[in-house]
DNA sequence: CCATAAGCTTGACATTTATCAACTGTGGTG
DNA sequence: CACCACAGTTGATAAATGTCAAGCTTATGG
């Protein structure tokens, strides 16, 4: 692992309160390796042995069943994946592929369940991640349920649009099917929905969204703290 | 509160492991009340001052926007809900009502993440509870984004009827129009989708239902454990 | 530069799900 | 006992979403 990768591990708000005796600790047993696109790391089912924490790239969290995927999240650096697996030392509940060459460390399940009994920063840390992640999955079960797939769209636009900065042209991060899935719909349904959002002022060009109406979009979206901010 | 309710919180898996001298001084703020159906209890966005208990009755947690409402889970006696905002100390994500007469411990949020900080074994009980919780959600995400609704009530049904003993005749707990939104659809759906469960085997006279072909039944819906198992 | 493959789009169509209105049955109440 | 309120059901219809096949665009490699 490189030194600055290290010390930007150091920095996730999931090992910053650690103290600094125990992170060493933490990374000695760690692996980092880098994976091309399209790999699995993680099959649901399986038992957890590693935490994972992304350090560039991208990953994919997905789930099947019955010869249906679909994407539940997506990862990005430098962020921690499956922690509440590692935690419970319970088998994933989804798998993991990498979307682009990605560089990823792996920390034995192990070492985290025994560091998270010895310091209690870390251990209040792990909760308040938790509670995050728990969270955004109730978010995305509200965005499911509450919404046509329209409406998961305008919003999701509109969230992309303030990460992106604001401005009324950015472009999307991920491929279309992938987002289709993601907001729990088909490729084919996606390509309508956006065609559907023109009379609010929605164009695509490739990856490539202008919002040029903001007013109309923000009326048809009505987006709502409770379900689109990542930070409540 | 009355003594036995005492004990009975006392052995739920989020305070057992606590020490003894703590549980007393988390209980002396709370307040026990009793309430009669239909009573919401939280409303979502609101700052979340109480870590509920259920002690008797029954909880619904539901959420709405834009006119629309979907219940999310339903909390039986004896458990806790809304763990991850009160320790967050953020706004509930979803609101609670009564679904009937149902008595209910209202702990301050204040005090939980005071006996958080100093009690390492209730720290681990919260991490526990929470990963489980995220978990929950997830299996939830999963079952909607993955199944039709008739797959979702064929499961749900195996579910409650290993719930209720594994006889092939069981009662439904809860009210059809919940039931409904609980699976992400319409009463009149819901009618519709026992009909089309007929073929295997399911019966249904009120809230009795009769599963007369098990194994057909079992070999439509597909059960996994990943999406359909409370433990896991 | 062409050929190819892959992602995306489009149209036609099927299926699923929702909506609206009417009707049924049941339980409670005056 | 008559009446009402309400959950549930049913039918007709509409809207949303998925499926399949074909065509289009674009990036890439020989």
């Amino acid at each position: 692992m490189l030194d600055t990768e290290y010390q930007d591990i150091r920095k996730l708000s999931l090992f910053a309160p650690m103290a600094d005796e125990h992170f060493p600790s933490l990374v000695r047993g760690a692996y980092v390796q880098n994976f091309p696109a399209q790999i699995e790391l993680i099959t649901e089912g399986e038992q957890s042995d590693f935490l994972h924490i992304v350090l560039s790239g991208s990953v994919d969290l997905f789930s099947a069943w019955n010869g249906r995927e679909t994407s539940l999240a997506t990862v990005r650096p430098i962020s921690t994946f499956i922690l509440a697996a590692t935690i419970k030392d319970a088998p994933y509940l989804m798998s993991a592929r990498t979307l682009e060459k990605s560089r990823i460390v792996l920390i034995p399940s192990q070492d985290v369940r025994t560091i998270f009994d010895v310091d209690r920063n870390f251990g209040r840390a792990i909760v308040t991640e938790l509670a995050q992640c728990y969270r955004s999955v109730v978010k995305a079960q509200k965005d499911l349920k509450l919404r046509t797939s329209l409406e998961r769209l305008a919003n999701y636009l509109l969230k992309h649009q303030r990460h992106a900065g604001g401005g009324s042209v950015f472009e999307l991060d991920c491929e279309k099917r992938r987002l289709a899935s993601v907001l729990g719909m088909t490729p084919e349904n996606l390509s309508r929905a956006f065609k559907g959002l023109q009379p609010y002022g929605i164009t695509v060009n490739g990856t490539r969204i202008t919002i040029a109406k903001q007013a109309d979009l923000e009326r048809f979206a009505n987006p709502n703290p409770l379900i689109d901010d990542f930070s409540t």
